[in-house]
DNA sequence: AGCCAGGCTCTCG
DNA sequence: CGAGAGCATGGC
């Protein structure tokens, strides 16, 4: 430990990636925030990552090369106690899965641009990597909290569990939170998870999820070695955990990206739109994506936020001016 | 004011 | 079994 301590004491340390291009931060966060504690701001995305060995280690990362030829610069900004090279490694790689920096979108591009409807969507989402939760507990947590309610409510009550339950870091004039520790969850018990704005429910899903978690039954890493059918069995034995939840946590928590939550509101207002289909139900969507294979989840998020910038867009124009239609379906 | 919002569980017939 | 109530907060 002593001897670590002058090493990364006031001095930040930074490192450079390179994503797979195309790729663009800005595209992946702007319009479509990560959930907190996770903080983009217009540049830079700000973290705090807690290694394996308890030490929180803040990170910062700028792209300072364009989405075709995309660098990634990372600071790892000062802690106490400093971070280990060992840290350091970990939360860089936990950062680069989080980042989808290794993930390679070309065939998912290049079924989109075979698809007659996808095509012109494509060039508003190069570069764009799906939502990823940073963590799979996190991605879980996520996931019970955007239940049912709209995503505005969902991620301010996200911010508020983790304000309240999270480690606060003040780093460069600017105050960090670490997600909250399965203890600091247990600790608030029932009623200090609902004094953060969850309902009865939800609180007591996630505290259900905390201690199967930290007594050992529940072991999310291992449901990535699962045929996908089966781990959705796995997760919605959990009390608070059906089918939506286990899909989302699949896709955004494990980027299990053959797995697309296809009865959500938001995906099926997609498809609705960009294929003109009236109503689909989830079985009719997880039939168009099942020809997809692992892009399934990239293609469908890519829709996904297409379709909720036009309509935001449409609602803006309607506003003012006169609408020009373009495609759609043949809504009356 | 009241309803809906990126569901789920529990209850009742 | 299928249908319906209740739930948290924020926006319209």
């Amino acid at each position: 430990m002593a001897e670590k301590v002058e090493v990364g004491a006031k001095m930040a340390r930074s490192y450079e990636v390179e994503p797979i291009p195309p790729y663009s931060l800005r595209a992946t966060f702007t319009g479509t925030e990560p959930a907190f504690p996770s903080v983009f701001d217009g540049r830079c995305l700000w973290r705090v990552v807690r290694a394996s060995s308890g030490t929180l280690i803040p990170l910062r990362v700028e792209q300072v090369g364009p989405p075709d030829d995309p660098l990634l610069l990372v600071e790892v900004l000062p802690s106490s106690p400093p971070a280990s090279e060992a840290d350091v490694e970990e939360a860089l790689r936990a950062l680069c899965r989080f980042l989808c920096t290794g993930d390679d979108l070309s065939s998912a591009y290049a079924k989109m641009a075979a698809d007659q409807a996808l095509r012109p969507i494509l060039p508003y989402v190069r570069g764009m990597m799906p939502w990823t939760a940073f963590t799979p507990v996190e991605g879980l947590i996520n996931a019970i909290v955007f239940q049912q309610i709209s995503l505005r409510v969902a991620f301010s009550i996200m911010e508020r569990f983790v304000k309240g339950l999270g480690e606060a870091i003040r780093v460069r004039g600017r105050i960090l939170y670490a997600f909250p520790s399965l203890d600091a969850i247990m600790r608030a018990g029932q009623d200090g998870l609902r004094m953060l704005g969850l309902s009865r429910n939800k609180a007591s899903y996630i505290l259900g999820i905390a201690e199967a978690l930290e007594e050992g039954q529940l072991d999310l890493e291992a449901l990535s070695r699962l045929p996908a059918g089966r781990a959705i069995g796995e997760l919605t034995a959990l009390r608070g955990v059906g089918r939506w939840t286990a899909e989302l946590f699949l896709a955004t928590g494990l980027k299990r990206w053959e797995v697309v939550p296809a009865d959500d509101l938001g995906v099926r207002r997609a498809f609705s739109s960009i294929y003109g289909l009236e109503e689909p139900s989830g079985e009719a969507i997880r039939a168009l994506c099942s020809r997809w294979g692992r892009d399934a989840w990239p293609i469908a998020y890519s829709m996904l936020v297409w379709a909720e910038r036009r309509e935001r867009l449409l609602k803006l124009v309607g506003r003012g001016a006169r609408i020009l239609r373009v495609g759609g379906p043949a809504g009356t």
